[in-house]
DNA sequence: TATTTATTGTTGCACACGCAACTATAGCGC
DNA sequence: GCGCTATAGTTGCGTGTGCAACAATAAATA
């Protein structure tokens, strides 16, 4: 019983960690694409998303997921972005109930903006973390699971 | 150069694979809480932080730490818990600027009937993610953290 | 002591979010 | 084809959040 509860507690310890890294990280990330590029973090993933994905469109479902947002708030944030032009929607041909996104060129110019601010960020704030000592370890872990990539 | 990009690369995988597994954990520890306990996940981990402070009492500032959140909306967090009698706002007597909180019974009550909530949640979360390919890898390094403990 | 500067917490405001209800289309059974 | 259920996306509404400006107290400096 008392291994039951130390899995418990290790469980909830993890968690905790992952929720603190979790959040200074988007805290950083927030700050700086906002002031380089008036992106908000999820404004960030979405278009992120895009120029990862095949052909460069995904439904409206897919960018829920991985934003993990509610479908409402997907709705308004890609209609933050199609009002500022950096995507557009498309109807879906074959299901007419789908629609597609898409980056347009200004959308792609300002994601490659963006990008590197990004990355010099994140690089920034994991080394802060890694001084944290409760956060240091699960630093240290997170470049290991795509290490072989 | 080759190098230095994929150590970019592996960063950013890392914060995506991060990010995509705390938003799952999140999502379904605000559905169970809020059913169970009528609390967000915020409100439990304040609650939860006081209960494992020495003497139970925390000021503003190391809330607004524990939960990642400002302090504005740190202010209206303890509004909350304040108002449903959760928790009690202590004047300070040394710094006549600063403000300890301090969990009533009622809080403590109300942690101790949601605790299992949270744990199973966190347990049930944890294993759905671990059949997720992309997460999989994180939610195994997560306990080896403090494995020691 | 008087003045300036830093720290702690609160409030006005605009905005992004989730939930529930809604419309529109697709798919299934008859 | 006709209904029924499921799915995709949008909108109304209430609420929690961050930022900037603020008040109150402490600490530093002269």
């Amino acid at each position: 019983m008392g291994i039951k509860d130390d899995a418990v507690e290790v469980r909830a310890q993890g968690w905790r960690t992952l929720a603190a890294l979790h959040g200074l990280i988007e805290a950083e990330l927030e700050r700086s694409l906002q002031a380089e590029a008036q992106l908000s973090v999820v404004e960030y993933t979405v278009l992120d998303a895009l120029s990862r994905q095949d052909g460069w469109h995904m439904r409206m479902q897919q960018l829920a997921r991985a934003t993990a947002l509610s479908a409402s708030a997907t709705t308004r944030l890609v209609n933050r972005l199609e009002e500022r032009a950096l995507l557009t929607r498309i109807l879906c041909a074959d299901d007419r109930r789908g629609i597609y996104t898409e980056l347009t060129p200004s959308g792609i110019a300002l994601l490659e903006q963006a990008r590197p601010v990004h990355d010099a960020t994140l690089e920034r704030a994991l080394a802060e973390a890694q001084e944290v000592p409760e956060l240091a370890p699960l630093v240290d872990a997170l470049p290991r699971l795509h290490a072989g990539v």
